[in-house]
RNA sequence: GCCCCUGUAGCUCAGCGGAUAGAGCGUCGGCCUCCGGAGCCGAAAGCGCAGGUUCGAGUCCUGCCAGGGGCACCA
């Protein structure tokens, strides 16, 4: 999967793993031809793991016992044959292979490959390293969070657009060609039923019974001056609570590319082409004055409606030409939407819309995001949107900040219908998951300032001996540091942005465990072993920036 | 009824099909003449149930049980 770095320092041209897999393979291929197996290993297909527990080294495969039984022989002895041939010579780096257990093959190593793990972070930097180009240039669509603009975002929202957003960041580390769009459903009913409420605030009157009741539109009742006319009204009070999620979004790090209009879809005349298009393939079909698309025959439940007998398009209508445009007029190779569940039902129409328009439906990815609750303290805090008692984003990004919102957002799976209590983020609280990795990033930030200090500055990389780093806790830093590539390039694989939270709190707490136990500017510490100290500290620091970069939260120098 | 998601430690969550399942909070017990103790070290405590696939299942498949969310000519 990684490809060949040309950037790693030494004698070898190719990351550990390349090199293991490749001695394997060719190990694997020699016992064939000795024993007249009939087995032929690719070495991007060696599967290799650093195990868990470190007595079974640092690296191994399972290689025996995946192949045994094409081979027609039993585990053990093939890998008893495969250790046989790899042990002469040695592969770089390696100091002894085990067999061990059902037929794993284990590899110890001595502390170079690390070593050369840590070259490899410093000499590529927090631009260059863990940047796995797994996209090849894919042009592909996030789109997020497209919350209606009739009201302020609520943190559903700005947990899924945490997602969103971070995933996107993923994707164009990892080789994608990204654009992050926001759909805005700025017509239709609720832009009218908008509409409607602000002219009843505007004459004093209360908001009509499946109004919009909060207080955001008596604020805005107050100051307009415009046409009473529903839809004119809807509109200007949609674009004000725009700006408003605008400024909300930008405020925890989430910036679109593209704000794309409903409307200027349907005025363009999209989505009467793109029933034309459904209808020349005999998908559709008129019954009871409304206009039907057979999606049961795509897989979807039933047929849906496309027109309303009022003339008005529906909501799928919209959709179908919005992406009808994403695949066909603006070319994505790939569609990733980010949907609340509750919007789960519109999936296998969307599906069966794309499909009838000529698209492979794998094209689109619809992610949906699970349904988040909040606690404080011993408090409920209340979610619901009918009731009007939703909490907005900004709230909870007023109460404990950014950071924190984005981190606590992207700490659990989106699948996942999480419960978060924000008494443990708050500021005051001395235990808290966020902090604890701004901790590391500031002290970090405080090795600088007091090496600094005490006018000690950093040799260039040429004249340190990477070497001295032999202390457990040092080595504990580089292998988390050493895993970064494949954690970015799992991420976007998975979409699973909260691997890379894992990772980064893995970090900080090597990074912790190192700080406390290997002093970098003490006096009774050797000069050369201070220099390797700074060098790692700076890995650290590249690593918890690129970590912490994707997730969209600061990585401060001090506290 | 049908569809989607989820059941992992007292609580909130992590866990590429690998060998003895992790973290934080909480509980109990250690470490501050030392670069930021918002830290470090240790202890007790867990995969909803039943089958299946596999050399190997918390992870994949099926069924059951429990919880959440959907099943509009609303968006």
């Amino acid at each position: 999967m990684s490809a060949p770095d040309p950037s790693t320092p030494r004698s070898s041209s190719s990351s550990i793993r390349d090199r293991l897999s490749k001695a394997i393979a060719d190990a694997v291929a020699v016992v064939a031809g000795d024993q007249g197996l009939d087995l032929v290993v690719d070495p991007s297909t060696v599967h290799l793991e650093r195990p868990a527990r470190r007595e079974h080294g640092d690296w191994s495969t399972n290689i025996a016992m995946v192949t045994a039984k094409r081979a027609a022989t039993n585990p053990r002895a093939l890998a008893s044959a495969v250790v046989d041939v790899l042990e002469h010579p040695l592969p770089d780096h390696v100091v002894g292979i085990e067999l061990a257990g059902p037929g794993f093959i284990n590899f110890r190593l001595d502390a170079g490959w690390l070593h050369e793990a840590l070259a490899a972070v410093l000499t590529l930097g927090e631009d260059g390293y863990a940047r796995p180009d797994i996209g090849h240039g894919e042009k592909v669509q996030v789109e997020f969070i497209s919350a209606n603009p009739t009201g302020p975002i609520h943190v559903g929202n700005g947990w899924w657009g945490s997602y969103g957003d971070a995933l996107a960041r993923i994707l164009a580390r990892s080789g994608h060609k990204v654009s992050r769009e926001y759909y805005v459903n700025d017509t239709g009913g609720q832009i009218r039923t908008l509409g409607t409420s602000l002219l009843a605030r505007t004459r004093g009157e209360d908001i009509p019974e499946g109004g919009y009741q909060g207080q955001y539109v008596t604020d805005l009742a107050a100051i307009y001056d415009g046409p009473h006319d529903v839809t004119a009204a809807g509109r200007w009070a949609a674009d004000r609570i725009l700006e408003r999620i605008r400024a909300t979004l930008a405020s925890v790090g989430i910036v679109f590319d593209e704000w794309y209009s409903q409307a200027s879809i349907e005025e363009s005349g999209a989505v009467d082409e793109t029933i034309a298009l459904l209808d020349a393939k005999g998908l559709v079909y008129e019954q009871d004055g409304a206009t039907w698309f057979r999606s049961e025959q795509l897989g979807d439940v039933r047929d849906r409606v496309l027109r309303k007998a009022d003339g008005d398009a529906t909501y799928l209508a919209g959709d179908l030409a919005y992406h009808r445009d994403k695949f066909l007029i603006r070319g994505f190779d790939r569609v990733i939407d980010v949907f609340g569940a509750d919007h789960h039902g519109q999936v296998a129409s969307l599906k069966a819309g794309v499909e009838a328009l000529g698209v492979d439906p794998d094209r689109l990815e619809v992610k949906l995001g699970q349904m988040v609750s909040l606690v404080d303290g011993d408090e409920t805090v209340k979610m619901g949107k009918r009731a009007g008692t939703a909490i907005d984003l900004d709230t909870v990004v007023a109460d404990i900040g950014p950071d924190a919102t984005r981190i606590l957002s992207l700490m659990s799976s989106l699948d996942q219908a999480a419960t978060f209590d924000l008494a443990t983020v708050r500021e005051q609280s001395a235990d808290n998951p966020v902090f604890y990795v701004q901790m590391a990033s500031a002290r970090i930030g405080g090795v600088g300032r007091k090496a600094a200090e005490r006018g000690i500055v950093r040799a260039p990389l040429t004249d340190v001996d990477l070497g001295l780093l032999t202390h457990p806790r040092e080595l504990e830093v580089l292998r988390c540091l050493e895993e970064l590539p494949e954690v970015v390039a799992d991420a976007a694989i998975d979409r699973a942005p909260t691997k890379v939270t894992t990772w980064v709190r893995k970090l900080a707490s090597c990074f912790h465990g190192f700080y406390h136990d290997c002093p970098i500017l003490a006096d009774d510490v050797d000069p050369a072993v201070t220099q390797a100290r700074l060098w790692l500290v700076e890995a650290s620091r590249i690593g918890l920036a690129i970590g912490l970069g994707l997730l969209g939260v600061s990585a401060p120098e001090a506290m």
